[in-house]
DNA sequence: CTAACGTTTGTCCAACCGGTCAAAAATTTG
DNA sequence: CAAATTTTTGACCGGTTGGACAAACGTTAG
């Protein structure tokens, strides 16, 4: 392997680049379910079908697979959020907001999981990022939601909360598959569960529980 | 120590139960932050100020402690939901319900996290639980709130996902308040939080977001 | 007092785990 | 082809971890 220029990223061959996908597609399902502590090498290994020495030396360290794992998926994961704008109609952006976040629930579930273990665990590999650009962001789009108030737009509540809000009902579809399947049964915690969350917060999150009258 | 009689609780000192609710208490602790396989009996003895072989006198395995401290949680962590009953108002009942689910995440952070890391695990020590007790539950709440959207009390939605998005929004500040305090920041982020976030939820669990008018 | 029982600890072990290393195998380059 | 380079592997190592065990210590009842 030829050495790296500083800050630069290294140069790598074709394989390097294949195996190293397929390390951390092995490494985001086994993390995922195991957590960071939880998991091993060998199952990483096993699960990308090579041999520990083999994984090693594409990553030297297994928290050079997870810390590679994490910066990736943040662009993704914080991607809805980016678009919310202040272009279209504030409903119809917040409810396409909360949509987009439920899809990503639904297709990605090993991602979230990733990131509430983390979190979970006091975030002490990201935490320096949450109180930076994570919060920078959240703060741009709580101004944004604080100007469609002040203009009548949608209802007067805290915008950080809100985001929480729409955070918490969303993923919690993906951290919490396992009980929501349970709960639900065998006939309703099939295919379409997606489809009644997706019905049921959009009516929360516009309508509240009061009655109609 | 005595034989236990087959079935019965097994007959227990002054000094192991103190004991007993001693490395409870620290193993909450360790095991709530770092997950099961994350802990070590080690971690554990040191928390409860004893060696690992008198905690092993105590608990055999490490794996009886997590389950004695599981079975013991989801008492006290469902005992909200057994209270939601049909005799108030509607709407009175659920925004106590969301009151008093919000101070135990609160009040009971610890708790949550566990829950949660054993949920986000797939759940592999309770899921039977989690099909049996807790579906029968939940089915039953449901039928109860079924009766208020029947009765015009309430909006109809879908009581299951109602459950659900309670659950969420407010377990959110325990499982993942290191986030919610660096979105917040110093200012915000400190004790009052959990005020600002009952305020925001009953807003938007009554009214949702659309503006008035 | 003393025998029986309950509690605590030091020592030890086997399995596991993250990571190294040198050498073999495969691939690329000239 | 042959040399240089990259990739793969088996063997190994030191540290950690869950747990066993017997001996020491403390307590209590007769």
């Amino acid at each position: 392997m030829t050495a790296a220029m500083e800050g630069s990223a290294p140069r790598r061959t074709r394989i390097q680049q294949e195996k190293r996908e397929l390390i951390l597609e092995a490494a985001l399902e086994v993390f995922s379910t195991n957590g960071f502590r939880g998991s091993t090498i060998d199952q990483i290994a096993e699960a990308a079908g090579m041999s520990k020495p083999n994984l090693l030396y594409y990553f030297r360290r297994k928290e050079d697979i997870h810390e590679t794992l994490m910066q990736r998926l943040l662009d993704t994961w914080l991607a809805p959020l980016r678009e919310l704008d202040d272009i279209g109609d504030p409903l119809t952006e917040l409810r396409s907001y909360i949509r987009r976040k439920l899809e990503m629930a639904r297709d990605f579930p090993r991602e979230s999981r990733l990131f509430a273990n983390e979190i979970l665990q006091g975030a002490p590999r990201i935490k320096p990022m949450l109180e930076g650009e994570l919060k920078t962001l959240v703060d741009e789009k709580a101004a944004v939601i604080k100007g469609w108030m002040r203009a009548g737009k949608i209802a007067r509540t805290d915008p950080w909360h809100l985001i929480f809000s729409i955070w918490a009902t969303t993923q919690h579809y993906a951290d919490f598959d396992v009980q929501v399947r349970a709960v639900l049964g065998a006939d309703r915690g099939g295919d379409g569960r997606f489809e009644d969350a997706a019905r049921f917060l959009e009516q929360l999150f516009l309508d509240g529980l009061k009655p109609k009258g």
